[in-house]
DNA sequence: TCTTTTTTATGATATTTATCATATTCTAGG
DNA sequence: CCTAGAATATGATAAATATCATAAAAAAGA
């Protein structure tokens, strides 16, 4: 469903969202330290979602990772997109090309919008979503 | 979701549903013929599900491989139990041992009980009920 | 401009998963 | 009981994923 990676990239987002901003900047060591994220591994899946602008960073002393308010209004889907590509979240449960709606595989039925919902969900649904459940205690941040 | 491995095990216990029965036993080259599952690695696939009495198996002259009735009244989780364990299916979106409806993730409401539903249809759905469906046109053999 | 702190980039290793190859065992038939 | 046809078992290789290590670039402050 999820790589190793995008769960791991999905965690330290929420952990920024939570405990950083644009005045307190975050180490990725702290994120490590406090996500069990190996450190090095997490370095890098930072690199790309700072590159993609999910989440910002500056370097140098005084320097870090932080959500702007704009990295805070990114859909939960794009984060997947960036470390997983887009195909699998939506391919087929048979990874077959031919699959679809008027032409199902043996299995389309037992998945059926269930999938479909899941994806919209992701679209639908922002890493400040997600901080405001954690932050209303209707969820917990992975730690 | 599904390993490539718990994939070809479907697609190939469908080939079998399909064009085997107690009388016309069907080999391991054929089945990785038609499906284009590669040969050796099917080999390695059908070992536990003929252990596990999901396919039916002779050896020698005349031998091959075939679903019985009992076979076909198989429900499709049990397939995905042998080949990928039963974690894989079940666990958490981020992998996270303590997350529950109680005690949700920050992920887990937009799963919500899709994935549950999903697991149940496999748990209740045999593959007779999808051998059925292909006869009946409703979906396709994947070949 | 030098040093330190931090991200960024690159490359190396390890682990898992997928794939290939071959030897062994069982069974039917001559 | 010998031979050939098949599944079964085991081990080797390849590819993808996850993990580790280190060097390079940028930014701030002295």
């Amino acid at each position: 469903m999820l790589s190793n990676s995008s769960k791991y990239a999905l965690k330290a987002v929420l952990y920024l969202g939570i405990n950083s901003s644009e005045e307190k900047k975050v180490l990725s060591k702290e994120i490590s330290d406090r996500t069990n994220i190996p450190k090095a591994y997490l370095s890098k899946i930072l690199q790309p979602l700072s590159r993609h602008h999910i989440v910002s960073s500056v370097r140098g002393p005084g320097g870090g990772f932080y959500l702007s308010k704009e990295n805070r209004a990114v859909p939960l889907i794009d984060i997947i997109h960036i470390i997983d590509g887009d195909h699998r979240l939506t391919s087929c449960l048979l990874s077959l090309k031919e699959c679809n709606a008027e032409h199902p595989c043996p299995l389309h039925d037992l998945v059926g919008d269930t999938k479909v919902r899941f994806v919209k969900n992701l679209e639908g649904t922002t890493v400040e979503d997600l901080v405001a459940d954690i932050e209303a205690g209707r969820s917990f941040l992975p730690l």
